[in-house]
DNA sequence: AATGAATGAGATTTCATTCAT
DNA sequence: GATGAATGAAATCTCATTCAT
């Protein structure tokens, strides 16, 4: 057996962890399949990590941040609102696709409290981000005069439920293209 | 010790489940938990359900077939396709807020087989609901040339949307009718 | 529903305890499963019997009684040695075919103690009357030479055999005239 | 506390579990009685076993292989078929002996059905054993022309006998010589 | 650093027995 | 007499965590 580096293991079990309790869940997620998967001891993941929550919180925190990360850097470069809006859409979608399950697994569970305020302050982050856009498109007169707050929580909507229809019912996923249509042009036909 | 019909303790079973379910996930949720709420010993549940799985699976059955029988009976008394498209999102959102955490409580977990098969037949009726009333707008010329399958599943995809932030993000709930305003019209400013 | 006196509810209990007890030993028979087969409300058993063990001890004691008395009856009538062991062994396994699994699983179970003072007097007395058989053969002249004690064991052996047989491997019954046949010719003296 | 290795630890369980089953059957065996006596906490037990069916099938499977090997190991060195005969019921009352409890334990319980196919297989192997020496003897005119497959059958059934008499009655237990020549005189051509 | 046997607490489940009706 | 809902104790089973090696 071709021992592992220390940050190997840790690695290791981090990219074990996300899968197993993005499967599972917190609760019907056990230690051995975690062990298992990421091919060490149960004991073993004791050793990086204190415990069951901890493990389970640094993979919160870790996927938040990566994802807040990157949300601004696409800001900063992006002057144009619509092009804004529309990268952003899918960004998140991209990202959704790649750890749906483990972000809808931890939005619940845990009655409620688990890592709470941690997703607060991500999600007000990024409703901060995407009113400030919204807000620039209107007073550009881009988009149309609306409550800029309610089109953010609208929008942040629609990419929640694209996460949770990517885990209840993926052979219905919506096409991203399509979805920024809709939300840039609506469904009624003002032509007529 | 008050007795009870039996009738009345299966509902409050049923009753005190959703609630339990609700709050800690399949997993997360004890069967103490549920008895306890219930106002029942541990043991009574079991004369009333096999086991725990039969129990979430009842629930689950229950829930979505209350919900479909309420979409089609919207859809069966109106016509014009405007009304019935806010109708659904409002009586969809209304729903979710009520049952909000077992809902996606349910679509999770379990390594995605727990009930699949009830839920994919709930969605795909679901869908073929809302296609029926997209086309029809479309025919009629109210709602733009579009293609219905991909605007349902995006429209699907909000109410999702909507449920999922009921439970992680509930001080940011979007507003049914701020929420119909950007699917009906879209966030463009055409006029300009 | 038409209501039983008594007397036949109290036999049916009996009837179908004998039944699910063999069919699950003691420790599988559940009283739900008697009640059920019974035709009667858990309970409801209650009124006849003081509770499972009590159930159990009666149904041991009336079917070793019931044999006894069967068997005490044949060697009453039957001055014939030869015939009184040919009448014993067919009437044994005949009982035995009809009680089988009930025997079986009694025999064993719950560390030995159950009803054991019941069955030993039992098997004593079973023991006492075809010894008594051989001892008559031998002075007879009809029956070889032989231990009697030691032939009535193998007897009695033989016919357990049958039992067990009844139960494990019901595909390979001996036939008891085969049996006969065999046991006699060794046991007879054919040099008179 | 003692550390042992796990193939003690799980050699320790299968011991007791035989025992323990043996004493008291497989409905009346708790995982408690097993750990307490393998010196093991009871969720122990199941880091060697999926679960207490399995482990009872196990004990069944390796006793009637061991069984199974000692008796055709036997045929294999013994070309006299009445030396045969007689090595198979000593062999076979040995083995009962020490095994006694365990084997009619499991002859009975759980509706007949458990590890049923393990011991039909069993059963079949030991009669084609058995008959093929007793066709051996006929056909070398040692014993008596008679059906074979009907004499194996009433050896095989006192073989059984003297199981369950061991543990029904074991105060009365025969002596397997005096029932080898019960039987042999029986099966044994005395006019040659 | 790593293992994996072992534990103990707690989960699910079963069932003899009771008792209000 | 009879019911069957309900209980409580005990069974089976699971799993996070520890610890000797």
């Amino acid at each position: 057996m071709n021992r592992r580096s220390s940050k190997e293991s840790r690695q290791s079990i981090i990219d074990s962890a996300l899968k197993i309790f993005s499967l599972h869940g917190y609760a019907g997620a056990t230690m051995r399949m975690i062990a298992e998967d990421a091919g060490i001891s149960v004991g073993g993941i004791y050793l990086y990590f204190k415990n069951k929550d901890e493990l389970c919180l640094f993979l919160i925190k870790e996927k938040l941040d990566e994802f807040s990360k990157e949300a601004e850097d696409l800001f900063k470069n992006i002057d144009n609102p619509l092009d804004a809006i529309l990268n952003y859409i899918n960004t998140s979608i991209k990202y959704a696709k790649k750890n749906r399950e483990f972000i809808i697994t931890q939005s619940r569970e845990q009655g409620f409290t688990f890592g709470i305020e941690i997703k607060k302050e991500f999600f007000n982050r990024q409703k901060a981000l995407i009113m400030e856009i919204i807000q620039k498109g209107i007073d550009r007169g881009i988009f149309v005069k609306c409550n800029p707050e309610e089109a953010t929580k609208v929008i942040m909507g629609i990419i929640r439920g694209f996460i949770l229809s990517v885990v209840v019912d993926p052979d219905n996923l919506f096409d991203p293209d399509e979805c920024c249509r809709l939300i840039l042009y609506g469904l009624l036909n003002r032509d007529k």
